[in-house]
DNA sequence: ACCTGAACACCGTTCAAGT
DNA sequence: ACCTGAACACCGTTCAAGT
């Protein structure tokens, strides 16, 4: 068998390779998993492999949320209509940090990363679409994402605490909304009342009811 | 000189004295600084007197930030116009989080939290003297408080990777701003654009300039 | 009941040594 | 240029032993 003149080792280490190992990791395990210990064990190498390609975990941890955010942002199809536009941008979001909590965690951790650019630019695009006044457009895209990016960096928190499991969450939030229905009614009739809506609640739609009452604060601006 | 009858030491361990120190290296050194050994040497003690105090790191944090969001709540004084009030109250978190860091953090990482239940009974209750109607409030209450901590969140995780130097501030939102305006204007024409309020804005206005929004999309809903 | 601190089972990161 | 893995300087947490 005759050797390729420049032979190198396709499966040879490279930081995408690495990205791609971290990630996996990460959803399987969570953030507490991701360690160079079971990194090194994925890969089967060694330290000083990983660290050639990348600077540390922090490095590591942000190259993962960027390519995360990046197919996000490559895969939604973005229809005519601007506020419809806006919803499926930020439901993509959220449901992108849903399926990847650590994503939730690491963008609240660092924001200002280049996958950013991508959901600001979008964003404020079609916000540029629904007429928002000039002066008003960096505010109102400044709040936007924000707001898109905290509400699904909590929601992710959820999620983390949660595992996966359905029952666990109906569990969890039935005994918050049951600790809520026994405070005194006097002393918080707001939380009191919302006990059951808690119970009930869909975090989806909850996260697209507040991007509505955005939208139509925004268009308030126009 | 007497013994009292009990004689307890004034100097005794508590988890209110530990949840003060663990506050204090907190603000002083970020979350990193926080360690059960700068916890032992501060108080000159050993690890188990504070677990038995406390159970573990993770209740530790959540001690710490429930004593400061309840601290504003009790001092976050109301007037009477509910629009007004929930300007200061958001105002009132937004500046805790600034000024604590790690509060931001926390709060993301664990929802739910005792000391949140002030939050929601306080704007709810606000959002209730606005006129909202019953069936909007739980979801407008919801998308708020999101927004607040969201939003102090992000701003916090700039606070704590930009230490305290207004300086840094200055030189770091300068550096993403020349990123921002060395975009190719038909590739990115909302960010190329948005450079120069980028580096010009106020962290806090902008907060406050989308609560506005948010109240304005509420009044739609009356 | 409350406290002490050695010890354990982990971390991220470095670096001399290999190919 | 790229990789290996022992070693270092840390962690959070436990627990037998003290008062």
């Amino acid at each position: 068998m005759i050797e390729p003149v420049t032979k190198r080792r396709t499966d040879g280490l490279s930081k995408e390779v690495i990205v791609r190992a971290a990630a996996a990791i990460l959803d399987d395990g969570g953030e507490a998993a991701l360690t160079f210990r079971a990194l090194t064990a994925r890969l089967s190498t060694g330290y000083g492999a990983i660290y050639h390609h990348v600077a540390n975990k922090s490095d590591l941890l942000a190259a993962a949320t960027d390519a995360v955010i990046a197919r996000v942002m490559r895969d939604a199809v973005v229809g005519a209509e601007p506020r419809q536009a806006l919803r499926t941008v930020s439901l993509g979001l959220f449901d992108a940090i849903d399926a990847h909590p650590w994503v939730g965690a690491q963008l609240s951790r660092e924001p200002w990363r280049p996958a950013l650019l991508e959901v600001y630019e979008r964003i404020g695009g079609l916000l540029v679409a629904l007429d928002v006044p000039a002066e008003a457009l960096f505010d109102a895209a400044g709040a936007l994402v924000n707001y898109v990016l905290g509400v699904a960096g909590q929601n992710a928190a959820n999620a983390r605490l949660l595992t996966s499991d359905e029952a666990d969450r109906e569990a969890f939030l039935g005994a918050v909304a049951a600790r809520w229905a026994a405070l005194d009614p006097d002393e918080y009739p707001f939380v009191h009342q919302a006990a059951t809506q808690l119970r009930e609640h869909d975090d989806r739609e909850q996260f697209l009811a507040g991007v509505d009452i955005f939208l139509a604060g925004i268009a308030t601006l126009r």
